[in-house]
DNA sequence: TAGCACATGTAACTCGTTACATGATTTG
DNA sequence: CAAATCATGTAACGAGTTACATGTGCTA
C-alpha cells in the first residue's frame, strides 16, 4: 500500500508520464499548496511504486548526463488510485506554527506582536496574488473544462479554489487581530 | 533552542503549572486544533527543557501509582517563549489528504466522489459545532478577558476563532463543490 | 472482577528534511 | 569560466506515531 507520498506521484502520473525529475519539480511550489516533497523522497518512493507494478518506466533520452526515466501509471495504478480517492480522508493533524506562537502572544510586547500579524498578514496577500494569477491561467486555458468535474483541470481548480478562499479567510482574520491589538488592554 | 513541540509546552506552562500527564492531556484534544503531541513525544521534551533549565519540576503527591512531577516556567523558559513568539514563522507545509484526494477526484465514480465530499462537510460541521461551544464557554467564563489582548484568555480566543472561522470556508467550499458535482459533465 | 483513569517512561518504526555525491549542458 | 539547470541517487538526522512496559486506585 503506498503511502500519501505515493498517490500524490500516482495523482501526478495519471495526468500525464513525467520523470522522476520532473515530479521532483512538480512537488515543490505548484502542486505544493497542498502537498510537497524533496527529490530525496521522490526517487525512492517512485522506486517503491514500481515493484508494487503500479508505475512503470522507460528510459528516453534528454538532456541531462543521466539516463532519463520517464514513468507512467499501469492500469493497476490506475485503480489503485481511484479506490484510494474515495476512501474518507484521515483528519489533519493540524500543525500549525503561527498559530501556537498567537497561543502565547499575551506573553509578548504588544508592539513586536503586532509587527508579527502584520507580517503573517503580507504573507497570505502575496499567496492569494499568486493563485489568483493561477485562477486567471484557468480562464484562459480551459475555460470550459473547469466546470466539468470529469476533466483533471476540474479537480486542479477545486483545490486552487480552496487555496483562495482559504486565504482570504486568513487575511480576515488577521485584520480582525490587529484591530484587537490596536485596541490594546481594557482597562475597565 | 527548543522545537516547535517544546514552545507548545512552555506556552502551556505559562498559563498554569502542570504535570506531564496533564500536558500530555491537554496537547490532544482542547489545543489539539492547532497543535497536538502523544504523551511519548511529551515526557522526554520535557527531560530536555529542565535540562535547558527552561522549566523546573518538583514532586507533589497525587492519585497515580508514580511520582507527579509538577513542572513550571523558570524566568529564562518565560524569556525564550516571549522571544520566539514574535520571530517570523516558516510557512506551513500545507500537508492536507483530502486536497490530495480532491486533485485526483476526476478519477473516481461520480457517486463515490460526491459521497467522500459530503461526508468530509459533516466533519467540519461537527467540528463547527464543538467549535460554537467553547465559544459560548469563553462568553459565559472570561467576557472581559476575551477583548483584552494581554489576557491568555484572548490569545487563545483568537486561536478558535480562527479555527471557526477555517471550519465555515470550509463548509462552504465543500458545498460548492458537491453543486459542480451535481450539475456533472457538460457536453457542450 | 473487569475495565478505565491515572502516571511515567522506552523502543521500534515511518515520514520528511538536509546534506552528500556525481557530472553533462546551457546561459550570462 | 562560473553558475544554474538538468538528472538521479544515498546517508544522516529529526519529528511524530504506535506499541511495549509497569502498576495503583476507583467504578460499574
Amino acid at each position: 500500500m503506498p503511502s500519501n507520498l505515493g498517490y500524490a506521484l500516482l495523482g501526478l502520473l495519471a495526468r500525464a508520464p513525467r520523470t522522476g525529475y520532473q515530479l521532483s519539480q512538480a512537488m515543490r511550489e505548484p502542486i505544493g499548496f497542498f502537498w510537497s516533497a524533496s527529490h530525496s523522497q521522490v526517487y525512492p518512493e517512485l522506486a517503491g511504486l514500481e515493484s508494487a507494478r503500479l508505475v512503470r518506466h522507460r528510459v528516453v533520452d534528454g538532456p541531462g548526463p543521466r539516463e532519463n526515466k520517464q514513468y507512467r501509471l499501469t492500469p493497476a495504478g490506475r485503480r489503485a488510485l481511484a479506490d484510494w480517492v474515495v476512501e474518507p480522508a484521515a483528519p489533519p493533524s493540524g500543525r500549525d506554527e503561527f498559530l501556537l506562537k498567537i497561543y502565547s502572544l499575551w506573553t509578548a510586547e504588544p508592539a513586536r506582536a503586532r509587527d508579527l500579524v502584520t507580517k503573517q498578514r503580507e504573507q497570505h496577500h502575496e499567496m492569494l496574488a499568486r493563485y489568483q494569477e493561477m485562477e486567471q491561467e484557468f480562464v484562459r486555458d480551459a475555460p470550459s473544462e473547469m466546470a466539468d468535474p470529469s476533466t483533471r483541470q476540474f479537480s486542479a481548480y477545486a483545490t486552487l479554489r480552496r487555496g483562495l478562499s482559504f486565504e482570504r479567510h486568513a487575511i480576515a482574520w488577521c485584520d480582525w487581530l490587529v484591530e484587537q491589538l490596536d485596541a490594546g488592554p481594557r482597562r475597565s
